[in-house]
DNA sequence: AGCCAGGGAGTCG
DNA sequence: CGACTCCATGGC
């Protein structure tokens, strides 16, 4: 069991329900469960520190080291700096003050992708759905988690790539299959490539993602935040904020670039689905 | 029954 | 380019 000091704010219950992430779920004791990459884990917050319990993997794999969690949930960027940088805007500090403890994690690129893809025009409930079904139709198995259910893992790219149609008919992901399967080539044949991708400035690299069927501006800026990290879209770092600040030297301008945006939006949906604000 | 939910493609002017 | 319309599905 990995047990790690946790910066301030943080919030492991904001962090994975806020809807940036699909595949984990709270369980009856607080605790969280999900399948990260080719594990079930099982995360929980103790007095300022996060516990994370492998609970086993596909055949082959290991559990992950304290590194990855670190970076799975960007413990390494200061979210205090981030949040006075905030206060500076009417509406991202309404975000902050909604849900201090959220932060955007840095998650698998292809799943990202296809999460994304499905979240089009879509409501959380059946996304998470539709994203389950989809691992167990062409994900690797797990085991069973502590409620009981089977678990996979995301389905590979060259898993996805040889479906048709008619193979995802059980996921029931009505017109995005067409979108999940394009991607799912693109990624597999090289066509979209996350190494090159991640080589890109952020503009070049959200270009590539809006030449793949199904992917527009909505879902590649969400790719770029949640699957490629590309926090700069999103000024979430320290080099981001000097580099905001310099061309920005009396603070942000009303309108945030468009990454940051999404990332509001995401947060402002969770908001209200809490109803912690008039819809 | 009708509307809409974390969009995007296709088709018109 | 801007403003449509359609696209499956499921919950309210």
């Amino acid at each position: 069991m990995l047990s790690i000091a946790l910066p301030s704010p943080f919030s492991l219950a904001d962090t994975l329900d806020c809807g940036q992430a699909f595949r984990w779920s709270r369980q009856p004791d607080g605790s969280e469960v999900g399948v990260v990459r080719d594990r079930l884990v099982q995360a929980s917050e103790h007095d300022g520190r996060l516990r994370i319990e492998d609970l086993g993997g596909v055949k082959g794999s290991s559990p992950h080291p304290l590194s990855f969690w670190r970076s799975y949930f960007a413990l390494d960027i200061d979210y205090a700096a981030l949040h006075t940088l905030y206060a500076k805007n009417r509406a991202l500090a309404r975000c902050v003050a909604a849900a201090p403890g959220i932060r955007v994690m840095r998650q698998d690129f292809f799943e990202a992708l296809l999460s994304i893809i499905i979240s089009q025009n879509n409501n959380i409930g059946r996304i998470r759905g539709i994203v389950e079904r989809l691992c167990e139709q062409a994900g690797e198995p797990i085991g069973i988690d502590p409620s009981g259910t089977p678990r996979h893992a995301f389905p590979t790219p060259h898993a996805m790539a040889r479906l048709e149609p008619p193979d995802l008919a059980p996921i029931r992901a009505g017109y995005r299959t067409k979108a999940l399967l394009a991607a799912s080539r693109a990624v597999a044949d090289g066509t979209l490539s996350e190494a090159e991708l991640r080589s890109l400035p952020t503009p070049a690299a959200r270009e590539r993602l809006l030449s793949v069927y199904g992917v527009g501006p909505k879902v590649a800026d969400c790719v770029l935040l949640f699957g490629l990290g590309r926090f700069e879209a999103f000024p979430v770092d320290v080099w981001i904020r000097r580099a905001m600040e310099r061309h920005f030297p009396r603070g942000l301008p009303r309108a945030v670039r468009p990454t940051a945006g999404i990332a509001q939006q995401y947060i402002f949906h969770f908001v209200r689905d809490r109803q912690l604000v008039e819809p």
